[in-house]
DNA sequence: ATGCATGAGGA
DNA sequence: CCTCATGCATA
């Protein structure tokens, strides 16, 4: 017996010796209890009795009632008669003794009683116990063999292998599994409770052992799962070799010598001195509901960072491309997730299971551009054992969606969907009839996995089709769904749509993943993120909401959601992207406090910038693309059109500037609610102009 | 969760 | 060249 053994170690050895008799009965009970008792009581027992192991209650007998199984097989006697509330007869080796307790008779030598050394005792409990079980319930299989390995390995193996021809994953979706469980046994499929998976889910710690709803026959099924976390990406090179090293010699101390801003110096102030504007933000509010540990994003660290394309795939570039059901096995080659699909399961539980499911990458074209969606793989999920065990312990999800979330939307009238909208579903409907459902293409059967769906219909929106963007331009609501949705609906719902999302389990990544499977458009991570967050334009939420509200209540409705994911697939992007640019903290500040004076630089200003802080232009450009961006998400009004005007030069020296004041940034205007979220101080016009930087101004003005 | 990048569509 | 939607890559 394996559970035996390991008790027996060496370890267990130097612990306590008062607590080892105990705790080797439970043991040995446990083994031949397991076979009348259901397995989540069971598991139950194990968990309360290693709770007391220390404590000397077996020896009790409650009442009138038999005693527990554990008393009585310390006692070494049978269990109690149906009836009795007394333990049975001495066990077969064991004799009544005249103090009326159960002996060994003999055993190596002539030996009688207990023996003095615990091991010894154990070994002989054991033995005990195993002739028991095999008298009493004629176990049809063979005792020594792990339960777990009873009856999962080759229905894992099965599953497996279904998955894989499926390319479903069941890994993190108990119910994946659950399905396969159902038809194999009776066992209740409870979605709310944990499931069986003796196989671990990667990146998902957890704590306990699992209950498994099983057969009245099984065993053991206490697994404990390790965290297995594949998070740790090897460090980019990107980061390791800093694009833009201020210690040498940069455009901006000629360029700007003793000003301020393109002085070297001002770079290596200390970022309280220009903090990164993001730090003074408010970040969302969920920030510690969502423990990086619950990740679940997978990136294809190597194909999209780097530039090594595939150069079979670059030649497609230019084509347009097709939803591809199939991946590319160069490809999936490299997804961390396929690989470790690949695993044998029955490894030990840390390792032998990530993802169960192989992925099937999934190409898309966009538009002639031929533009792929990256790479990206369904990550660690939370079945549902974090997730109930999060609801147990009543997670509590600060509310952090103040109606002042979105300042400068909150006054906004929701783009009358049609009336500002008009790109809005029906623009982006038809074209999405190309979607991989309706293109009919063999991969088809991605979508149409998902049992109970909402007819997908116009709603779904193309991914392939219709253009991302200007999807997007889909200034609206999206399809027939529009809806007249207020800030404090959409508020509602994506604090609704987090909640119940992490109740069920699922992760960001997940529901993007969903909505591709489930309405053929999918998202990533981030958009889910930064729905959730309400980081996204008004419209580009009321785009996304009607989607996942549906996600939402397919998956609240579903028996088991996690057939939404049956569709796994990977994105493989093909397009050489370009390095992603690490910014240091002290030209992001420069950055910073260049566009506190100016959002809008032009052609020649940018120039001037990128010399300044010897940048590409192209990155000061997208930098600032991206800053306003982020502006205008946060709800930050930069109104203030200065296009070729600057603030006024401040007498302040940049480094002097911006003192984080959190929670006063947005106060500009009377009665404006408390600062929440994203509120750069920097674009307080007072802070502006005390950011302003003479030289630069005299430069940019002049 | 967020910084930087991409690309469609528009002006 | 911008806006906007969106995503990869990374903090």
């Amino acid at each position: 017996m394996l559970p035996l053994s390991s008790a027996r170690s060496g370890r267990v050895r130097l612990e306590h010796r008062a607590s080892l008799l105990p705790l080797a009965a439970v043991l040995l009970c446990v083994v031949s209890v397991s076979a009348a008792l259901p397995a989540h009581e069971l598991v139950t027992n194990i968990r309360t009795w290693s709770f007391n192991s220390t404590e000397k209650r077996f020896t009790d007998t409650p009442g009138n009632k038999c005693p527990h199984h554990i008393v009585c097989a310390k006692e070494g006697r049978h269990f109690c008669k149906p009836g009795s509330s007394r333990c049975g007869p001495c066990l077969s080796p064991l004799q009544e003794s005249d103090e009326g307790r159960c002996v060994a008779r003999s055993r190596h030598h002539q030996h009688v009683t207990f023996y003095p050394d615990l091991d010894e005792e154990i070994d002989f409990l054991q033995a005990v116990i195993e002739k028991q079980e095999i008298s009493e319930f004629k176990p049809p299989q063979k005792q020594s063999k792990h339960p777990a390995a009873v009856t999962h390995p080759t229905d894992v193996k099965k599953s497996r292998a279904d998955a894989a021809k499926q390319g479903r994953k069941s890994q993190a979706h108990p119910s994946s599994e659950k399905s396969h469980a159902a038809a194999t046994t009776p066992g209740p499929a409870l979605a709310d409770t944990p499931t069986p998976q003796p196989r671990s889910t990667e990146g998902v710690v957890r704590a306990g052992p699992l209950p498994v709803p099983a057969p009245k026959n099984d065993k053991i099924l206490v697994s404990s799962h390790a965290v297995w976390k594949m998070s740790d990406r090897s460090q980019s090179p990107e980061y390791q070799s800093r694009p833009y090293d201020f210690s040498r010699s940069n455009p901006c101390t000629q360029l700007f010598g003793q000003d301020g801003l393109g002085n070297a110096a001002s770079f290596q102030l200390p970022h309280g001195v220009l903090p990164d504007p993001s730090l003074l933000y408010n970040k969302s509010a969920y920030g510690g509901l969502t423990p990086s540990s619950a990740q679940t994003f997978f990136a294809f660290p190597p194909m999209a960072g780097d530039y090594r394309g595939s150069d079979l795939q670059t030649g497609e570039f230019g084509q347009p491309k097709h939803w591809y059901p199939f991946a590319a096995p160069e490809y999936t080659g490299q997804v961390p997730g396929a690989t470790a699909a690949t695993q044998p399961t029955n490894l030990s539980p840390p390792i032998a299971e990530t993802r169960e499911q192989i992925k099937l990458p999934e190409i898309k074209t966009e538009k002639d551009t031929g533009e792929d969606y990256s790479a990206e793989m369904k990550g660690q999920q939370y079945p549902t054992a974090p997730a109930s065990a999060a609801m147990h312990h009543g997670v509590f999800y600060p509310a952090a969606w103040n109606p002042s979330f979105w300042p400068g939307i909150a006054h906004i009238t929701p783009p009358g969907n049609n009336a500002q909208n008009p790109s809005t579903s029906s623009a982006s409907s038809p074209s999405m009839s190309p979607s991989p459902p309706s293109n009919g293409l063999p991969g088809n059967a991605f979508f149409s996995v998902n049992t109970t769906q909402a007819a997908p219909g116009p709603q779904a929106q193309n991914p392939a089709s219709s253009t991302r963007s200007s999807g997007s331009s889909s200034g609206g609501c999206s399809d027939s769904e529009e809806e007249n949705l207020s800030t404090e609906e959409l508020e509602q719902f994506a604090k609704e749509l987090k909640h119940k999302r992490i109740t069920l389990g699922f992760t960001q990544a997940d529901v993007g993943l969903a909505l591709g499977n489930l309405y053929g458009k999918m998202f990533s991570q981030t958009t889910i993120c930064r729905f959730e967050a309400l980081q996204l334009s008004f419209k580009n939420m009321c785009k996304l909401k009607p989607l996942l509200q549906r996600w939402l209540n397919e998956a609240e409705t579903s028996e088991n959601p996690q057939d939404m994911y049956k569709i796994e697939r990977v994105f493989v992007d093909s397009r050489k992207r370009k390095r992603r640019t690490s910014l240091e903290g002290a030209v992001r500040s420069a950055l910073e406090s260049y566009f506190i004076k100016c959002p809008k630089p032009n052609t020649q200003e940018i120039t001037h910038i990128s010399d300044d802080l010897g940048l590409e232009r192209d990155v000061v450009r997208v930098w600032f693309c991206n800053r306003r961006q982020k502006g205008k998400r946060l709800a930050l009004p930069l109104d203030e059109e200065c296009d070729g005007q600057y603030y006024e030069q401040s007498p302040s020296p940049l480094n002097m500037a911006p003192s984080p004041i959190p929670g006063q940034s947005y106060a500009s205007y009377p009665g404006a609610p408390p600062p929440t979220l994203y509120m750069p101080q920097l674009h307080r016009p007072d802070v502006l102009k005390q950011a302003l930087h003479p030289g630069l101004v005299g430069h940019m003005t002049g």
